[in-house]
RNA sequence: GGGCAGGUGGCGGAGUGGACAAUCGCAGCAGACUGUAAAUCUGCCGUCCGUUGGGACUACGUAGGUUCGAAUCCUACCCUGCCCA
């Protein structure tokens, strides 16, 4: 069996519609995964997340591994069984941290040393042991462990990152294979491998092709959406789009800004995950039909009307602007769980509506007539100021 | 009636002769956030003008005074709190 298969091309574009098979059951791409990195979104309840329909999400090695940590991970068989969550989980391997975390971190050929954000003690991470943690945690898609710089950076430090990056990928998968054989009651995870190569084309490449060289279930795009001018992750998304092959998932990491996910979706890329829709939403703004809005702004202190007179989600159902805008200038935490909610629910239906107009051919058309609402009302909105 | 403490910007509260339009916190207003060290961070916040540098005006209970200069010193008054009669 195939572990994904396409099932829809847009005939204009790039654009296609899938199924990803993992071991906890099958996902439609393009696949917008939220971000649970402590094995929950935040805020909100497995209930919910089902409740808006999320086939899955992505967790963090890292963060993991320090709470709740092997040993309890172990007991409870992986994070599934933690949680109580019986769909697809992805894990990411702890490369964003070596960007995020720059500041407690140092890099050899052999891993990473951390320092624990937590509590300052040094840890050591290479590559094996991330694909041991994520063995442990028994997600359905696992990630190599990558070296993600930051923006800018020069030529020189890129193209280091995508020699370690690629050295790391090997290693990564000889582990991964060294415990399938070992333990043939489950093999059934995918390992993605990552892409590095920062802004610089001739690096994307290079890495493209010894990432494949490798053979993984799936590709990533790591190094993008860290700061570089939104022509720049285009251009990159673009180009790399065209390099990899079209029978493997594309998983590009970070993007889920509105316009990049048509025009990431538009060049075949298959899985996004982002933090904003919940960042944004306990930070108060919400993602509508039309444009973004920041709710804890004054003028909607009296607003009856939903957050989003076309979303069908419970917060559009029940609540009021004015409501939410009372909670968070108020501290409620509530209003922290509704735009959440509210967001997710909004980015898994626009991709439920992508991933229709792929399978109907009518994905430029409906891009356009989204991308044009989306932006045009908030001009709007300036225009009144 | 007497004694003591105090009255500062929307609020709390620093400042006690020049560096004060006045520390700081809160509230308010706006912005940012892209594989989550984020219920976070940044900016503005007397009035008016200027895109910036900056300028003008009004202000530290009220009214006078001392001084080159006062939120800061002096006098009187008003008000608040506590204590004594």
């Amino acid at each position: 069996m195939k572990k994904f298969a396409i099932i829809a091309k847009d005939k204009e574009t790039n654009a296609r519609v899938g199924v990803l098979k993992t071991k906890s059951g099958e996902v439609n791409t393009p696949l917008f995964l939220p971000v649970g990195t402590l094995g929950v979104v935040k805020t909100l309840t497995y209930e919910e997340l089902k409740q808006i329909g999320i086939e899955a999400f992505i967790a963090n090695t890292y963060h993991l591994y320090f709470r709740p940590g092997e040993e309890i991970l172990k007991k409870f068989l992986g994070l599934h069984k933690f949680i109580n969550w019986d769909r697809v989980i992805f894990t990411d391997s702890g490369g964003f941290q070596v960007y995020s975390l720059r500041e407690l971190r140092n890099i050899t050929s052999e891993g990473v040393e951390f320092k624990s954000h937590i509590d300052g003690s040094i840890h050591f991470f290479t590559p094996e042991k991330v694909v041991e943690l994520q063995k442990i945690i028994n997600s359905d898609v696992a990630l190599c462990l990558d070296e993600c710089v930051e923006y800018p950076v020069e030529y020189e430090r890129a193209k280091r990152s995508v020699e370690l990056t690629t050295l790391w990928a090997q290693r990564c998968k000889k582990k991964f294979e060294e415990i399938c054989l070992s333990n043939s009651l489950d093999n059934k995870q995918l390992l993605f491998g990552i892409i590095q190569g920062s802004v610089y084309k001739d690096l994307r490449k290079q890495s493209v092709e010894q990432i494949l060289e490798i053979n993984f279930d799936g590709y990533a795009i790591g190094g993008i959406s860290v700061g570089e001018p939104k022509i720049l992750l285009h251009e990159i998304a673009d180009y790399v789009s065209n390099l990899l092959p079209e029978d493997k998932p594309r998983y590009l990491m970070g993007v889920g800004e509105i316009d990049d996910v048509w025009f990431c979706v538009e060049r075949g890329y298959d899985i996004m995950d982002c933090v904003l829709p919940t960042r944004n939403g306990r930070n108060g703004q919400a993602l509508t039909s039309y444009g973004k809005i920041n709710i804890k702004n004054s003028r909607f202190s009296t607003d009856e009307s939903s957050l989003d007179e076309e979303c069908e989600c419970f917060v559009c159902k029940n609540y009021s602007k004015a409501l939410i805008h009372h909670y968070f200038k108020s501290g409620e935490l509530l209003g922290l769980r509704l735009l959440s909610y509210h967001n997710v629910y909004f980015m898994i239906n626009l991709f439920k509506k992508i991933r229709y107009a792929i399978a109907n051919n009518n994905f430029i058309k409906a891009k356009n007539e989204f991308l044009q609402k989306f932006y045009s009302s908030q001009n709007d909105e300036n225009c009144e100021k």
